[in-house]
DNA sequence: TTTTGGCACGTTTC
DNA sequence: GAAACGTGCCAAAA
């Protein structure tokens, strides 16, 4: 493309509007660019979005959406797995894409709730009532705003429809349903009532009555001190022998701190991939633009005919003027998505093949010279933009990391790093846990030079407790 | 003594 | 120019 500057008088360079609509296009993500596109074409009639999903999508994303329509059991099979399904359609904020393939169901943490409390006998105000506590969950699944704060949102609602205002009761008996819906914990206030609501659930099924009893100890009397203290010093808090703790902990272990994630993985996954990734014939990886992420555009051939015959005003040759232009650079921010996905492929190669302990040091310059474009361009081309790969959904600024130097001159990237710590961790003998200067040592054995400070750094990352909180007998 | 995490500093990256 | 990162130093805890 042809870079075009006016300098303005005060020797400050001015992007002209067609650039700076450029440059905007590219920082946003394929969902945005839809909406981008949508609010376009609806002022300038020539811009043809030849997509009948996408108007219909966004609209329903603000109302409709969230009415399941598929049956739960789709919804058990596609997290079952393990596996997040890329090909789940739509997003977290529940805006439809089309993919490939089939149409493979994919639900929202509130539209689950919803599937369930629609099959409960409730009382038109308990209704409403957990309606908006299921609107006031947060990302991880809590409920953090107090009651009677949120119940006052909505107080007039129920003065005037609903036969007068909410007390306590009612709040905590309509939290107490939430709480009871699935997944276990959603709808708690705090973490400790988290895990005590999924420690409730777990006494239905049998299991070691005492070690459920402990672990309700720990987590109602001692939970500030579950994963801070050394297990001796537990076991002296809270008066109970060595065996029993750890089978507490074990049982606590097991519990998930934040209900929402699950749904939340699910969320991230599918998003819309801009790129897909595949092993090529060559048995190189490649990467490719994803189909579906955009609509298909086109100029409106009637009207273009009109102008062309020069039976239009200039408003309208204005208009095809800027249709042209925004097709063009729509065009242009595929292929520039294109060439640095292309790039990064090319350059972590062995990531495809082996995963993140194959990860290479990279960082945007490296990308921005072997494209020969601007850094900035390549951050603004690396947010926001999803590759789908055999290994999953990633961002594209995933692929770059820091490095640390190794004895021969080369580079170890931090997500490499971070994977060995990880694999190491999972290796050790937990009677006698890995310090992070023996881990430090480890990697200096094989020639890579990172402090042991550092190690710290990327095992709190990874949000794995320090070696004594490990350390088990 | 060993292990860890806060703080700060210089450098790199955005 | 600002934020993120890797690292050294130091003090606290075990």
């Amino acid at each position: 493309m042809k870079i075009s500057l006016t300098t303005k008088t005060s020797q400050q360079l001015t992007l002209t509007p067609q650039l700076q609509q450029a440059i905007r296009l590219l920082q946003l993500s394929n969902l945005e660019l839809r909406q981008e596109l949508e609010a376009f074409s609806a002022d300038n009639p020539l811009l043809e979005i030849e997509d009948s999903m996408s108007g219909e999508s966004l609209e329903t994303s603000s109302q409709e959406a969230e009415s399941p329509t598929e049956s739960s059991d789709d919804w058990e099979d596609a997290i079952g797995d393990g596996l997040t399904d890329w090909r789940g359609e739509g997003s977290g904020e529940d805006r439809a894409g089309r993919e490939d393939g089939g149409e493979i169901g994919f639900i929202s943490l509130q539209a689950h709730l919803r599937e369930q409390v629609a099959g409960l006998h409730l009382s038109p105000r308990d209704r409403v009532w957990l309606e908006i506590l299921i609107e006031a969950l947060d990302e991880d699944g809590y409920v953090r705003d107090p009651l009677t704060e949120l119940a006052e949102g909505y107080a007039e609602v129920f003065e005037s429809d609903l036969g007068g205002a909410l007390d306590e009761d009612e709040m905590m008996v309509g939290l107490r349903l939430l709480q009871a819906l699935d997944p276990p914990g959603i709808g708690a206030q705090s973490l400790q009532q988290c895990l005590q609501i999924q420690l409730g659930g777990l006494s239905k099924i049998s299991l070691d009555a005492d070690a459920l009893q402990a672990a309700q100890l720990l987590v109602g009397s001692h939970l500030d001190q579950v994963g801070q203290m050394p297990l001796a010093s537990l076991c002296r808090a809270c008066g109970l022998d060595r065996d029993l703790v750890n089978a507490a902990l074990d049982l606590i272990r097991g519990l998930e701190p934040r209900p929402a994630e699950r749904f939340q993985a699910q969320r991230d996954a599918s998003l819309t991939p801009d790129v897909m990734v595949s092993l090529g014939r060559n048995g190189k990886w490649v990467a490719r633009l994803s189909k579906q992420s955009l609509p298909r555009l086109s100029i409106n051939s009637e009207y273009a005919r009109l102008i062309r015959d020069g039976e239009s005003d200039s408003v309208l040759s204005q208009k095809l003027q800027e249709a042209r232009w925004m097709l063009k650079n729509i065009a242009q921010r595929s292929e520039t998505i294109l060439k640095v996905s292309q790039a990064i492929v090319a350059a972590q190669q062995a990531f495809f093949s082996q995963g993140p302990k194959a990860m290479r040091p990279m960082v945007l310059r490296d990308i921005a010279e072997a494209c020969e474009l601007h850094e900035s361009t390549v951050s603004r081309v690396t947010n926001q933009k999803f590759m789908l790969t055999p290994l999953g959904c990633f961002e594209l600024k995933f692929f770059f990391s820091s490095h640390v130097g190794t004895d021969d001159g080369g580079a170890a990237s931090a997500t490499a790093l971070k994977a060995q710590i990880e694999a190491w961790i999972k290796a050790e003998d937990s009677a006698k846990p890995l310090s992070d200067q023996a881990l430090s040592d480890r990697f200096q054995e094989q020639g890579v030079v990172v402090a042991r400070r550092t190690v710290a750094k990327y095992r709190e990352a990874l949000r794995i407790p320090s070696a004594s909180l490990r350390k088990r007998q």
